[in-house]
DNA sequence: ACATTTTTGTTGCAAATGCAACTGCTTTTT
DNA sequence: AAAAAGCAGTTGCATTTGCAACAAAAATGT
């Protein structure tokens, strides 16, 4: 499971952590745009209760969605994107509290001797490796040079996953042509091409790998 | 620049904290393997000199370079990569001079009070903060779906940073095409496309981008 | 229960791309 | 100085892919 910032700290040392840190929480409604990234962002935001998401408006007003946050997850400084155009925000989308920390007062020499600030500071560690991680992965499969080998390399890493050759696939197939970068049509196309070299089985999400080998 | 992990921390300072962390040396020399990732990584690598590099091996014995590292840059624990298959080791590459340290010695509470071990935390946390939005912008070129999308993609990045409409590539045609995950020779011949449509001017690795609104 | 939106699935076609092979030029090594 | 290795550039060809347009099924909202 992901590391959460909050991991082994319990209730009452959160509280005195988060004081330690000098924090603020807000509550947002569904709608609400929590942060704009523009210019310096100094705050980092925990998700303490409801849903987020990390939206990109491009110039011609399309959005993207690059983050579904929920509870535990961070967002602003330490967690910027990177946009070549149009905007990036985080948006409520399920009213939500939300506890800003300034990146100073999280590094800073703690002065009472509270132990979990040196929690606090290895799962967000952890967090940022992990996330990078995750980015290494995607760049992976990204890197694939055709729509095939993306496919399976992505559907034997989601097997490893979920530990069966047979599996069914987390998120819509359209989604999964965004995910790995492909016209959607091109990739059912590829996947009935697949399935017709007898490579695997499918049916909407539902995955099953059989002779790799003569992918 | 990109922020090193010693920045703001002076050479007096260094040692103590160095000694705070308990941190361990050791010199290589040209060809020796630093580490493998293979299981559990404790500790993290820093090269206080000479050149290293994170080089894959895959199945077949191909090798790619991950990553080139010198002086300040990091590996080990909280700097993993993901492969799927085959290896990947820190290689020596001129010998170098390499500062090895605990994960939980760097976030312990330090009982001495050295204010620059909250700087060497702050310069962590923004080291992988700053590397995590490279594999974003990274993802963001990969994402394009067409060759010539990559390749003015990448030349408008490129563009950007320098500061000029005219620039040279910091890499070979050849490391390019890699970088872009495209066949070489395709990448050619899109860019004299680009040439005879009157997009760009380019020789060897000189670009100039003119009428970006024809693209 | 009906209307609307999303998702899955398919096809034709032109354009883009990977692959392989070959050339000449430059840099590095021996 | 010769040999080897790497880099830039080109071309033919079969295949892959994006794009557009359409249809049916499933999910969602009212």
């Amino acid at each position: 499971m992901a590391k959460k910032i909050f991991d082994g700290i319990n209730q009452g040392e959160l509280e005195k952590l988060l004081d330690c840190m000098k924090a603020t929480k807000r509550t947002y409604k569904s709608g609400e745009i929590i942060i704009t990234y523009s210019g310096q962002i100094e705050r980092t935001g925990i998700i303490s209760g409801g849903e987020a998401q990390v939206i990109k408006y491009d110039i011609d007003g399309n959005k993207t969605i690059l983050e579904r946050l929920s509870g535990g997850d961070m967002f602003g400084r330490l967690f910027t994107y990177f946009s070549n155009d149009g905007d990036i925000s985080v948006i409520c989308t399920r009213s939500c509290e939300v506890i800003f920390i300034d990146l100073k007062d999280i590094t800073k020499r703690c002065e009472n001797a509270c132990t979990y600030h040196s929690v606090f500071i290895e799962n967000l560690l952890e967090i940022l490796s992990d996330r990078s991680i995750t980015q290494s992965v995607r760049i992976d499969i990204l890197s694939q040079r055709t729509l095939r080998k993306k496919l399976l390399f992505y559907f034997e890493l989601e097997s490893k996953r979920q530990g069966k050759r047979s599996f069914t696939l987390p998120f819509s197939l359209s989604s999964l042509a965004d995910y790995l970068c492909v016209d959607r049509s091109a990739m059912l196309r590829e996947m009935k091409n697949l399935r017709d070299s007898g490579i695997i089985h499918s049916h909407s999400r539902q995955i099953q790998l059989l002779n790799m080998n003569n992918a």
